[in-house]
DNA sequence: CTAGTCATGTCATCGAGTGACATCACCCAT
DNA sequence: ATGGGTGATGTCACTCGATGACATGACTAG
């Protein structure tokens, strides 16, 4: 089964990653991905839901590590004091390795379509925070207002990190973004 | 020319809101639609990017409306000042239609692809705002933090003004909201 | 050894989206 | 009025993403 070792999906998502990169997105069909790793495009469909998909693979993990951290959170602490707890804990999935995040970042941002699913996956970890801070009791539209403006410190902070050329501690400027965020939005 | 008043745009734009609305986004075609109104699917496609864009009608004129009045705002104005304004201004273009409204946010709602095109326009507005905060003098990552909290406020207020059954005042919604943002993130 | 399951291949099909070219109405300058 | 743009639409052909139905081949459990 394992013939090439890494399994199909692993060798379809690398594959693509590289025809991204090299050609563009939209410039790259599934024929092609499929063919580089001797597979069929009708297999491509099996293990990604869309020619998007294949890019967003982590995604799942991210939110679930950060609503446990979230629903961790000492029950004293405010809404946005959860929040910080799930913000610090996404840093050890998205800061582990720059460059990677560079080269997806570059293949994201040059596409209005896989921004739209980047972009929807933040929304969805929005609602997930959302929906776990209403369960320590948070009512709305407090809720959602304190688990979106997470997720802009979350979009802010990553944007700058991945832009940057060096690869600063993502943590840091988490929290730091965080503060600031505070200021920005009280300073009236 | 103007043969059946109102254009084919407008003409294709009702039509596709009641496929959408009877049966469903993905069970629509474009061939339907343009049926529908004597014309063709090729000439839907020259007056829509695609058959999502048809939902998304009134977003420039939206997004100019905010962005001119984050520019007009007076200069002694913070950041958040700033956004407020534009919010306000928002709610003209928001808050005329409320069963419109209402029938537009079903439709989309219940489509992810649909969902994922509204969420880009969002982000085109926060980078537009963003862009008139960074002309106001004010710094990253202030600007982006400012510019994206301010749509989460929108969303969220907009959100629930659409969802709720009677049309309450969108605009003293949206500065309550702003408000609440401010002792969401305060309070640590 | 056999039955069942899982991953993949093959085939057929639909619908979105696009390029190229034809057509028709309307407007304007001569 | 007439002939030549110009713009909107129709027609045709095609690519590609995505999905359903069915076949096959390998590997596993009994």
């Amino acid at each position: 089964m394992a013939r090439w070792e890494g399994g199909a999906a692993a060798r379809l998502r690398e594959a693509a990653m590289e025809l991204y990169a090299e050609r563009g997105f939209e410039q790259t069909t599934v024929a092609e991905i499929a063919d580089r790793t001797g597979l069929t495009a009708r297999t491509f469909f099996r293990h990604f839901a869309d020619k998007r998909e294949v890019l967003f693979a982590g995604s799942e993990a991210l939110q679930e590590g950060m609503v446990t951290a979230l629903r961790d959170a000492p029950p004293s602490a405010t809404p946005m004091g959860a929040v910080g707890a799930a913000l610090d804990a996404s840093t050890v999935f998205l800061g582990r390795d720059h460059t990677h995040s560079r080269r997806r970042h570059a293949i994201i941002s040059a596409n209005p379509e896989l921004l739209e699913r980047e972009l929807i996956k933040m929304a969805t970890l929005a609602a997930a925070l959302s929906a776990g801070l209403r369960e320590r009791g948070v009512p709305e539209p407090d809720a959602s207002l304190a688990a979106q403006a997470g997720i802009v410190v979350l979009q802010v902070t990553f944007e700058r990190w991945v832009t940057s050329p060096a690869a600063t501690d993502l943590r840091t400027e988490m929290s730091s973004n965080l503060e600031r965020l505070q200021t920005v939005t009280t300073a009236q």
